[in-house]
RNA sequence: GGCCCCUUAGUCUAGUGGUUAGGACGCAUGGUUCUCAGCCAUGAAUCAGGGGUUCGACUCCCCUAGGGGCUACCA
């Protein structure tokens, strides 16, 4: 006997009230991962039963942000599936349906106890440090008396009937036997007074209907399994498997919320980090797949991830480590891939020349462009042909190096080798440039440069260097002020490239440019 | 208040009775170099506290403390 194959199914199931947090995303996440290793599907539903905070906006938040980060789901509100409506809102008659036949077979009841009744009977609880719990009010109502207040249209709602004695039971995949005595749950609202039904109910009914085999949630959400349990129970359908995942920390210690700053996954999307990145350090906050590795690529990750390796702890976000395994993914990139995305950066932000076009669905010859190849002489580094453009823009890139960790930051870093207008640092321009005596000696760099014939690396370095012996100088004290005139800062790739790579005409100008405002 | 969960360096973690408690980020120092990044090397830093159990506890049990969660007609 085989036992039968169940269909794994998971769910993200995340309420439109706010923007995708990276505690949602990574929950999404272990969620999408578990489908696409185990080859289940993966199933995004919107519980949007609260009604007043529930905003479209975030609901498209939410997508746009799993989206960018390349969760995809086989089963949702936009794609449909066989088990939709996949938005609460939608599967009102479910509700209905099911919580009706817990009041038929008297597991659930009416109840029409108002909200003063409950607020005076809190406050007693309270005051006597009682356990805070409904007290069965409407439990035991005569049925005709039911009926006839129904009729009447009097306010209530519908509460589970929780057994009065015994205990609730369940396993979970990260946290293992769970027991708790059914003393410490209350006869809990199932639908409200305005029709909808609660979290705790709707969750039971969507994810039993929509067969999912595995709950895969944030730990916030332990408390409330018990009574998830029961609900199964009472409905007769299956119990599915539960794996609570530990939370994700503000850096405060406190659940993460609006006020925590840079935790919304939009940030990270805004402000050009890689998804592979964000997917990868969301992945080990809470995971881990042994003692050395903790670089994924995300089929790796598929490959790697388990239930089983799941953490108890909560986690705080580290924005820190956030970065280096970005960084790490961006220097993995190869040169196309990077050159590729600074591209589009720096034309999004109006660095490039409109006729800069690279076409990217055609292969890009990049023989050229490795670093050690010379730039022949003659051949403007400025302006050309689209791909010659594209080319000395991949060999920014690729001069650039590991010290483009963050796409973000290349417009910055590498924007004066294509404006003139760029920042310059007052300081470094004071000690080196008209300190040190560097005014005059950048103006005759300058037509030493000029009179080059090979505008070459080898060349440019030559020059400098000799430059440097004929005033008796170390090379450094010739290129720090070069390299605040070129690119108005005291960091830079290797100066020699960016003469190259700025050109002869550009670094000439620069270079008197500076010596002039330096009254040399 | 009641109940539940969690506790290895500042942070993320490996570890399941016997280890010099391992790795990573961050930090510090040194090396490489025209600066920076990177890279290499080195270093500081951890089992929350107290009781047990045991020949032996980071590991098992109990208590305390700290943190988190649930206790809603929020999810």
């Amino acid at each position: 006997m085989t036992e039968q194959q169940v269909q794994i199914r998971v769910r993200f199931a995340p309420s439109p009230t706010g923007h995708l947090h990276v505690g949602g995303a990574r929950t999404a996440l272990y969620n999408w991962l578990y489908a696409r290793k185990t080859g289940g599907v993966f199933v995004l539903r919107i519980e949007d039963t609260d009604a007043q905070r529930s905003t479209a906006e975030s609901y498209e938040g939410i997508v746009r942000g799993m989206r960018w980060l390349g969760l995809d789901w086989d089963e949702g509100p936009d794609c449909g599936g066989e088990y939709g409506p996949y938005v609460q809102s939608a599967r009102g008659v479910l509700y209905h349906s099911d919580a009706g036949r817990l009041v038929d077979e008297g597991k659930a009841y009416y109840c029409f106890c108002t909200a003063h009744r409950l607020e005076a009977l809190k406050f007693e609880q309270r005051e006597s440090r009682d356990q805070i719990r409904y007290d069965g009010h409407c439990r035991d109502l005569d049925t005709d008396e039911v009926a006839r207040r129904l009729a009447a249209g009097e306010p209530h709602v519908i509460r589970f009937r929780m057994p009065e004695g015994g205990e609730v039971r369940f396993d979970d995949v990260v946290r293992g036997e769970f027991t708790i005595a059914n003393e410490e749950l209350d006869d809990f609202v199932l639908i409200k007074s305005d029709g909808l039904p609660t979290y705790n109910f709707a969750v039971v009914v969507d994810d039993a209907r929509m067969r999912i085999s595995h709950v895969i949630r944030g730990d916030d959400h332990l408390s409330n399994t018990p009574r998830q349990v029961h609900l199964y129970a009472a409905l007769g359908y299956p119990l599915p498997k539960f794996a609570h995942l530990p939370m994700i920390l503000g850096g405060d210690r406190t659940r993460l919320s609006k006020r925590h700053g840079a935790v919304s996954v939009d940030f990270y999307r805004e402000n050009h980090y890689l998804p592979d990145a964000m997917v990868n350090y969301l992945a080990l906050l809470g995971w881990s797949f042994d003692d050395r590795q903790e670089l994924f690529s995300r089929p790796a990750l598929i490959e790697k991830f388990s239930l089983k390796r799941v953490s108890k702890n909560p986690a705080m976000f580290d924005n820190d480590k956030m970065e280096y395994i970005n960084a790490e993914h961006f220097k993995r990139l190869d040169l196309l891939r990077k050159t590729q995305l600074v591209h589009e950066l720096l034309r999004e932000q109006g660095y490039l020349p409109g006729d800069f076009e690279v076409d990217f669905t055609r292969p890009v010859d990049l023989k050229l462009v490795p670093g050690t190849q010379p730039v022949a002489a003659g051949e403007s580094q400025e302006g050309g042909t689209p791909s010659k453009q594209f080319h000395r823009l991949a060999m920014i890139v690729q001069i650039m190096g590991n010290r483009l960790k963050l796409l973000r930051d290349a417009p910055s870093q590498i924007g004066y080798f294509f404006k003139d207008e760029f920042p310059v640092d007052r300081d470094a321009f004071e000690r080196h440039v008209r300190g040190a005596g560097g005014a005059r000696r950048l103006a005759r760099l300058a037509d030493a440069l000029e009179g080059l014939r090979y505008f070459e690396r080898g060349a440019v370095e030559e020059t400098v260097r000799a430059f440097a012996d004929e005033l008796g100088i170390e090379a450094g004290e010739l290129i720090h002020p070069c390299r605040v005139a070129l690119t108005g800062g005291t960091v830079s790739p290797d100066i020699f490239w960016v003469i190259v790579l700025l050109g002869k005409a550009k670094t000439v100008e620069r270079l008197r440019g500076a010596s002039a405002r330096a009254g040399g």
